[in-house]
DNA sequence: CTGAAAGCGCTAACAC
DNA sequence: GTGTTAGCGCTTTCAG
């Protein structure tokens, strides 16, 4: 920058205020700088610029996976919204890992992210109770801030899960087979939950052989159907509430020749569930709707917004496509 | 960082060796500084680091959609690497669009990123050669450097289009449809280049009428299809080369009734392609390894190695899931 | 509209 | 093993 300055004929200040775009400069000298910075081939310092501005630029995305078309689609959004305040994201994954959570943190109020968007993987945040308290912000996605207080975006996933079930209880079903994801994590826990409160609203008892949770993968999944179905009585239909567990399933029923005869919904779209025979009803989350929701809070919190933290309800949405809208076999 | 060190009751240079794990720090007093740091909350500025130490542990990833499974998968792989040397990545999506990577390119430099993984939106790179010389590193993935010398890793899109157009051929097809993207895109152009090898090293001369270049979307690819077999000589097989067009192809061949009469061979896997009915023959490129191997060379750049650049091609692999294999009608 | 001086928070280079 | 001095590249404050 000392170069340009020179090779301009200006001071350094001046320089700044033209890299910056900073008004009250006259249109000559914007054009020698701009010259000399081209000539010299300058880069202006951004880190060394923010040492004194106090703003980077930079917001940070902990999500649980970013090879995972939820983790993905939000982090396009995230990544769409910072765009336009020509800000950058940093992202990592967490993969339900709570060590890595607090260690990429850590790293990233180290970097003095403007602020961070949160899929956590831990169930107690108070450990970020000192940097909330230091000005950072951050807004949870998908699960719930626990132990402080701070902006969220959630799935309604109890409305999600008892919207699900009630659609199959609604076309006689009686027998349905809850297939979920570890019932330590919270969403989990909410869908079954969900799949509770539909069947007492049908006046019906929850059977607990029909409940198996602590699914993760699309194989444990599949493993899991294939034994319940091994019995005298099997469900008559299937909630599989996480999207991999629903494909899982899917290629369980297609083993056992049973694709058109056992009703299934699964939980959080994913590309192609349209394109199986017959296509996947399935609970949708708009990801993309979630992701530029945070990013609008966030942005607004590091605008100075200071108003109370919201929890912020999306409604999944239930989108059929056949495979939920088979009746119980007579 | 004063304060810790006032706190503590030692110098800053010693606060500095604490935080960043220098050896020749007695274990009191490393003990002493954690404790000042704990108490009060201190946070390492990194940026303040950097700017002395001139490398920032960040690398920044430019690549098409972080939302597709592609761009996923490699992010992915790229920050599994960057993990190890606890490093972080800053990434967005460049959609295709020049200025966007000219920018973004402008602000990762900025940034003082110790390398960059690019995958370029772009034709001539020439406008990367005055930081190339500057130092940075640059590993260019699944597309070609033109106009400048550094490291790439590519699939091997003409073999891949070629093994797939041949397998079509070994079972008898002799209409085979090609359904592309624009042709303009180098891998598209790649692709297309093997579909012809494939035919002419089988004899057969090239149909123009079978070659429908431009698609960019499952949409565009299932009318594109559509239109195609609106004929009175349909092809008997479809080479679809891009995930998005094989999934319309998919469809289209759905909606006419002919999953399980026409040949499809998809370019480029995805998850569920073996959930179909039939499973989709694709040509998998392994994005995981592609990922590694890039993060890998520019990590061997960054570690100060100056051999000559290279070109590194990872073969893609025919996956046989059914669509591919079904023989042409009598 | 432009510039000079001070300092952001840290680490390199050296001394002790 | 630990401390001192200088300065990374920029922006802030205030003066002109």
């Amino acid at each position: 920058m000392r170069d340009v300055a020179a090779l301009a004929g200006v001071s350094l200040k001046t320089v700044s205020r033209v890299v910056n775009r900073e008004p009250n400069v006259s249109a000559p000298i914007v054009a020698k700088v701009t010259r000399a910075v081209e000539r010299l081939n300058y880069r202006h310092n951004v880190g060394a610029s923010n040492l004194r501005s106090r703003r980077t630029g930079v917001i940070g995305a902990l999500l649980q996976d970013v090879s995972n078309s939820f983790s993905a689609g939000l982090l396009r959004a995230l990544e769409d919204v910072a765009r336009q305040r020509r800000h950058v994201v940093l992202t990592a994954s967490l993969d339900e890992e709570v060590e890595r959570e607090r260690q990429l943190v850590g790293d990233l109020v180290g970097r003095r992210v403007d602020g961070l968007i949160l899929m956590p993987a831990t169930r107690d945040h108070s450990y970020l109770a000192p940097d909330l308290r230091a000005g950072l912000r951050v807004v949870f996605v998908d699960r719930e801030p626990h132990g402080i207080v701070t902006d969220s975006v959630l799935v309604d996933n109890v409305t999600g899960a008892f919207d699900a079930t009630r659609h199959l209880l609604g076309q006689g079903h009686r027998r349905i087979l809850h297939l979920g994801d570890l019932d330590t994590i919270e969403t989990a826990h909410q869908r079954q939950l969900g799949y509770e409160a539909a069947l007492r609203a049908a006046g019906m008892r929850l059977d607990p052989d029909l409940v198996v949770t602590g699914q993760r993968t699309s194989e444990m999944g599949e493993e899991a159907l294939l034994r319940v179905f091994d019995s005298p009585s099997p469900p008559t239909a299937v909630f599989a509430s996480r999207n991999t567990v629903a494909i899982g399933a899917a290629r369980a029923l297609r083993r056992l020749g049973l694709s058109h005869q056992i009703a299934l919904v699964g939980f959080d779209d994913f590309p192609l569930a349209d394109l199986l025979e017959p296509g996947l009803t399935v609970v949708r989350q708009d990801v993309g709707l979630i992701g530029r929701m945070a990013a609008d809070i966030l942005y607004a919190r590091i605008d100075g917004d200071t108003s109370p933290a919201e929890r912020h309800l999306v409604p999944p949405k239930l989108v059929l496509r056949g495979s939920g809208e088979i009746p119980p076999r007579a």
